[in-house]
DNA sequence: GGATAAGCGAGACGGTACGTCTCGTCTTTTG
DNA sequence: CAAAAGACGAGACGTACCGTCTCGCTTATCC
């Protein structure tokens, strides 16, 4: 999601491209995702809201792409040697982010996403991106033989991350800080036997 | 959430009432959450757009009550007398019904819900209902000595039915017809360490 | 409101009928003729919606009978001996009636009210009654001697009071106390000669 | 009160200002003032109803607007060299607009008009301007002599179009052919005198 | 003084029109 | 001649009143 096609840093297309995204996630976190609105982040950045439309042709595009671009860089995964350190910190950081207007946000427009074509494939190519990076926790704690080679790193870190999800989006409840820790021994017990 | 008053059972008001949300299911039906229109489901109701607006107040809160009045009978808490079949049950059923378009579009409009009190009462309410329903089958499994005493029915139903959710409305992938006798021995057996 | 004790002419019926009219004009004055809803008279009058239709009709026919009955009250007809002096008194009061509240609000209703053959009756009886009453000025000015006996006392009344009329309704200007006396006066002269 | 902006003449905008005008007007015909509605105004010119709204924002603005420019078309000011000649064409000029759908449309529309700035602006403006086209009938008849110097032009004036007026909108009694010459001699006598 | 007719309270509902909000497209103007 | 500026098209939403209807109850009137 970060812009691939840089040629000059300052070049206009790089400029307008971040004064929107920039906009856009200003927006997100004054007025909510439902407060964004086309005409207000074309005035925001100082920009035609023709030349957003040229870009993201559609509203949805736009705070996908927006979002999308501000998760990745909040959820390294990390790589302590420890299954459990590394699941609780992951856990821990995705129930921060999540909570924050941007993370919670971008679930929300996750949700609300069409099934077209397009964003079908933007949506599989994140999920997928994200399950890629988190699983390899647990492949690396199978390697380490921690875990026995038979657990489905899919399935367990759905698990984990599932309920974090649910809890933002479907039920609000605010997430206690004891969760991640709770949701992580119960994974891993479950794993183990 | 719902309208305010009722009167008498089968008194024009009652009419109108089933009218509507029986409308308002066929078109969500037909197609889906996005596609139902307040004016549609008058025309099909037979009903006028502005009896709609006056109970409902509006188009969200509409679909709410359609959609949350036609879930609870879809989705009976069994009681087999051994937890593993409960919950696979219970889980089977969820999945199937999440399936459906109304069930997606349940799920949907819940992520959609916005924030104001009445909407967070009806939600807090739902989900409320549903997990004093589900845990059902964590307390009579320690009642019967299924399980240890210590375990949380609140977190071990969330971590069983979160990830299913998940997929309906996240990932969107197909639910994998094993994917709940896998979700319930993981649980299970993290339990039960 | 104050007629709380008398049965016997009308009882609960004639109690409503005062209620509702004075509740109306209370609005007229508060605000403004278009303020005048017939849900917020009939809280006002302690008196339900439906009764206020059953015996209007509409809208329009209840602010035109709580307006006519406090127009005649306010604007009697001067018998001073001369005409001059009738006309003028008559011309004043007339101006001030209009630029109170209920005098402007019936202008603004007679202007607005539409040509079915009720309204028509009820606005050719009131214009019909008030230049009857006017007029007599004239004819006893003519009785006098005063003016000639060939004046059109109808067109001459006319004259006088439309301006006021006009300016109520129309252009709206604050009405300039010395109006009255031009008027009379450019009248007489213009009978006079 | 009209549009705020206006662009090059022969651009898509005028064409579709001038459809739009041009259906209220017809529709102001065929209708009457309150049979005119933004949606049937938009269906006849071809125009969406948000580009109504848009440019005059309410019903109110966008009717006074068609009426008051094809009134000035429809009231030239005589110049015959005689004062009673000018009157007379004048005052049976505007006896007779006021007799037409539009005319009398026109001053039912001032008439109900709001006091809002904008309308107040609007219809000052509109008076204003009509008050000084017609004065100068007199103003000539005094340069010419025709009139002792001390009349009171703006008097005069209304004192003869008031019972027009005051016809159309109030009695709404046909307008006798003879009242304008009736009128104009009452007037200048008064004057003479 | 009891029947009965008239009117009222209560609570929707039908119906019309208005004005609003956004999205996404298209034309005009300008550099 | 390409991009900015500024409507416009399109569709839904929600609001404000108006006026109607049904039903049960209360009050005035009449025999």
């Amino acid at each position: 999601m970060s812009e691939t096609t840089r040629r000059r840093p300052g070049g206009r297309s790089a400029r307008v491209r971040r004064a929107v995204l920039d906009a856009t996630l200003e927006l997100v976190n004054a007025h909510g995702l439902d407060g964004v609105t086309v005409a207000e982040v074309a005035e925001r950045a100082g920009v035609h809201e023709t030349s957003i439309y040229r870009r993201w042709r559609t509203r949805e595009n736009l705070t996908l792409d927006a979002l999308l671009a501000s998760a990745d860089e909040q959820l390294p995964v990390p790589d302590t040697g420890a299954v459990r350190e590394d699941l609780l910190r992951y856990a821990t950081a995705l129930a921060a982010y999540l909570t924050t207007p941007p993370g919670n946000a971008l679930d929300r427009a996750l949700a609300a996403a069409g099934d077209d074509p397009a964003t079908a494939h933007t949506r599989s190519e994140y999920w997928n991106t994200r399950a890629a990076l988190s699983t390899q926790i647990f492949t690396r704690a199978v390697d380490r033989g921690e875990l026995p080679p038979q657990v489905d790193p899919r399935l367990a870190i759905e698990m984990l991350v599932a309920p974090l999800h649910f809890k933002a989006v479907f039920t609000r409840e605010p997430l206690d800080p004891a969760l991640p820790a709770q949701l992580v021994d119960l994974v891993l017990r479950g794993l183990a036997a």
